[in-house]
RNA sequence: GGGUAGGUGGUCGAGUGGUUAAUGGCACCAGACUGUAAAUCUGGCGACGAGAGUCUACGUUGGUUCGAAUCCAACCCUGCCCA
């Protein structure tokens, strides 16, 4: 069969070693670096898909296989067409495979060699998650990458934890592969191991031996130290196959961006951007600010003079101070239109400044902006 | 004019003799947030002080008491009812 899922390599930084490619997928090519928006529950929150495409440009957004599964119900969502017909979204899909709840959900689940069982979030009910319920529901769903089912470790976890875990990670993700059954999605394995080299070695060999479409790391940026994050970060990638996406979980604020196109990575994901600007909070070439706070009471000027966001050319601080406030949904919006067309904007220049050569200059200029943030 | 209920910190509102600078909500101020249990959570919120602490406070004035937001008196003000 032809593989759903494949990877192009354009260009390597010769000073960086970052990587500018593409990834081919049935809903559309994908440029790398690339920033993916979370859409937990088959939506950007409080984002149209319009928006997403027209002012966000957004090539690829997340779903959750958990908060899917429990709420409409997957069957619900194949019986609409499928998840993109379902959200009105034509480009492409990824879904996490519930492994991230394993982590996040801690209270309220039981680990076994089968699966999880997890206690609803929503209303306190029994529910089972294996690598098989997993790959069923992501099939279900229609994405066009599904993640494998694993478990992500708390920071800091034993050594001992972390090898049982991440054994078992690799065991589920040989069960997802061999549950498989549709040919126009492309699962991925995801690389465990803690902050242990070994372990993150061993993780590694054993998934590749399994051939993948395509990679990622799990289980940093879990509330780590930055020196942390950046060693693991730094010692994974080159563990990973040249020819196929590697996807680095979880990851954020822009300065970890950077330093993940840096190490290698093609793409990064986060609800970060979305969350804290329902918070309040906007992130600019500056650093982050917090638009909520009395200083902006009377500043007129855009959340970033230096975007060309649809937020920024049109409302002022001030006024997106003024609907926080007064929790007018609009403020929200506004934000999130922002904080994601700013994360974009960035990978649109991490890909132009690979092309050229020229990342670590570039960010050595965006850290003197920006601020470096340990 | 008569009766009645009441006047507490930015606001609403607890508190009816001491451990009360005074519960709580709201407002306000700040912080956190990284494969979303999150339009959430945490902290602060009389003044001065880095702090220990000092001072000023529960309509006003006076009184009872070792001690008063709490009890008493007069006065001022507000709501409601009657005339």
């Amino acid at each position: 069969m032809t593989q759903p899922i494949t990877y192009e390599l354009l260009h390597v930084d010769k000073n960086s070693g970052a990587r500018r490619g593409v990834i081919h997928t049935p809903h559309g090519d994908i440029q790398t670096p690339v920033f993916m928006p979370v859409g937990t529950q088959g939506t950007v929150k409080a984002m149209t898909t319009d928006e997403l495409k027209d002012m966000v440009h957004a090539q690829i957004i997340l779903a959750n296989t958990y908060h899917l599964f429990l709420r409409p119900g997957h069957k619900l969502i194949k019986e609409a067409g499928g998840l993109h017909k379902f959200m009105n979204w034509d480009r492409a899909i990824l879904t996490d495979s519930g492994g991230f709840q394993v982590f996040s959900l801690g209270a309220l689940r039981k680990i076994t060699e089968e699966g999880v069982e997890f206690r609803s979030h929503l209303d306190g009910s029994k529910q089972f998650i294996s690598p098989e319920v997993s790959i069923e529901i992501q099939e279900a769903l229609g994405s066009d990458i599904m993640m494998a089912f694993d478990e992500c470790c708390p920071y800091p976890s034993s050594y001992e934890y972390t090898k049982k875990s991440m054994e078992r990670t690799t065991r589920w993700a040989a069960r997802c592969k061999e549950a498989q059954t549709t040919e126009n999605q492309g699962l991925f394995g995801i690389i465990q191991g803690g902050f242990f080299e070994d372990l993150r070695r061993i993780s590694a060999n054993d998934l590749k031996q399994m051939d993948f479409p395509g990679y990622a790391i799990g289980g940093i940026s879990v509330g780590e130290p930055k020196e942390e994050f950046l060693k693991m970060l730094r010692f994974t990638t080159p563990l990973m196959p040249e020819n196929k996406p590697r996807y680095l979980m979880g990851v954020g604020t822009p300065d970890y961006l950077i330093e993940a196109a840096i190490s290698g990575i093609d793409m990064c994901d986060c609800v970060l951007p979305t969350r804290i600007a329902r918070h309040g909070t906007a992130m600019t070439s500056h650093g982050k600010l917090v638009v909520r706070n009395a200083t902006y009471e009377r500043d007129f000027t855009p959340i970033d003079d230096e975007c060309d966001c649809y937020t920024c050319k049109n409302y002022t601080r001030a006024y997106i101070r003024h609907l926080l406030n007064a929790k007018e949904i609009l403020g929200v919006r506004l934000l999130s239109i922002h904080n994601l067309r700013f994360l974009t904007k960035l990978m649109e220049s991490v890909r132009i400044e690979i092309e050229r050569d020229n990342l670590l200059n570039f960010r050595d200029e965006f850290y003197k902006k920006y601020g470096y943030i340990k």
